[in-house]
DNA sequence: AAATCGGGGGC
DNA sequence: GCCCCAGATTT
């Protein structure tokens, strides 16, 4: 169809002519550094992954030295990018390669889709810019470009809508040049053909434009999906003994799966602590009855996509580890430096920002 | 098909 | 506050 090489037409022309966008990614070739770049940038915006992408690869420039490092030390590294279930798939992909493909990195789109952490989109992107494979790339970008260019109501979060954009995307996509398509269209999509206050005006596609056409830019794309929000209150117990502070390893199934925090206390309730409750509950968990309160901090607030965490501090000198937790973890401070910890548990560690939460 | 997984930036 | 971001995985 006419419209569909008038559009890779122009969007291929817009790239090589007016395109300026600079990544330390872009032109890259080696897969493993490209995998690297697209997995930091899931869900992500490019200037929030930057400097995840530099750290990662000037210490692990090879996926042999990603694969041996220690899982902490990843993680470290990792810390305050959110969503951290990548990390833990990049560090099993990493030793895969290793192990399986004698660290070289998997050269067809059924291989690459088959890593853990690797799906749809990310497999086209690496297909596509390190082996010139003609897979289109998927992502926010492109679901907008295509819903508006082609005027598409389908919902981009629905399955029909997600098989859609797929076929669409590959329909145009510049088979003789497939890296440069996709990464001309999800820039575009970022510079041009943006979600909020399109540069219309300026677009090289404006007059081809169908949701331009009909006044339906910004009703498009479409999503029907509506998250629930819930609140959860937190308070953190931070204990010190010998020297030492109970660390706690978070678990599958929640936020924070592999970061650290201190002893949790979870309510559904928002909890007043007084110096008198936290005393009755050193008493009664701990079963240590000279506790010294250092501080009880006012309540943080963070806002994640689909919870709202309020979380409170509470630190305590026992002059002892007490027998009930005899089996947690207790590090000396140094120690924790090289820990991974939650956002909000880091605002609290730092003393410059912990001290306007003070009471 | 729906629910979950973070944190930051723009409005 | 709400929406979106170079999505993937699990149930």
């Amino acid at each position: 169809m006419m419209l569909y090489k008038k559009f890779t037409a122009s969007l291929m022309e817009w790239h090589l002519t007016q395109n300026n966008r600079q990544m330390p990614w872009k032109g890259e070739k080696d897969p493993y550094k490209i995998w690297l770049s697209e997995v930091i940038l899931q869900q992500t915006r490019v200037e929030q992954g930057r400097t995840y992408y530099e750290n990662f690869t000037s210490k692990y420039p090879t996926v042999a030295q990603l694969a041996a490092a220690p899982d902490e030390q990843v993680f470290k590294l990792w810390e305050g990018l959110g969503y951290y279930n990548r990390c833990k798939n990049l560090l099993f992909t990493a030793r895969t390669i290793v192990n399986q493909y004698n660290g070289v990195f998997p050269d067809t789109y059924t291989d690459i889709v088959a890593l853990k952490g690797i799906g749809p989109y990310t497999a086209a992107a690496i297909a596509s810019f390190a082996f010139n494979l003609p897979y289109a790339v998927v992502d926010g970008n492109v679901y907008r470009v295509l819903a508006r260019f082609f005027n598409i109501d389908t919902p981009t979060d629905s399955t029909e809508g997600k098989a859609l954009f797929t076929e669409l995307a590959n329909e145009v996509l510049d088979k003789k040049m497939p890296g440069a398509f996709n990464q001309a269209i999800m820039d575009f999509g970022a510079t041009i053909c943006k979600p909020m206050a399109p540069a219309c005006s300026v677009c090289p596609l404006q007059t081809a434009c169908n949701a331009r056409k009909h006044g339906r830019v910004n009703m498009l794309p479409v999503k029907n999906k509506i998250l629930q929000k819930k609140t959860r209150h937190f308070t953190w117990f931070i204990l010190n003994a010998q020297n030492k502070t109970l660390i706690h390893k978070r678990g599958a199934g929640d936020i924070w799966e592999n970061l650290h925090e201190f002893y949790l206390v979870e309510s559904t309730e928002k909890t007043t602590w007084t110096r008198a409750a936290v005393e009755q509950w050193c008493r009664d968990q701990l079963g240590e009855s000279a506790p010294d309160i250092l501080s009880i901090s006012g309540i943080l607030s963070q806002q994640l996509t689909h919870q709202t965490i309020k979380a409170q501090f509470i630190e305590v000198n026992l002059p002892q580890i007490p027998a009930p937790l005899k089996e947690f973890n207790w590090v000396s401070r140094s120690r924790m430096q090289e820990l991974a910890f939650p956002r909000l548990v880091n605002m609290w560690l730092d003393p410059k920002k912990r001290d306007s939460l003070l009471f």
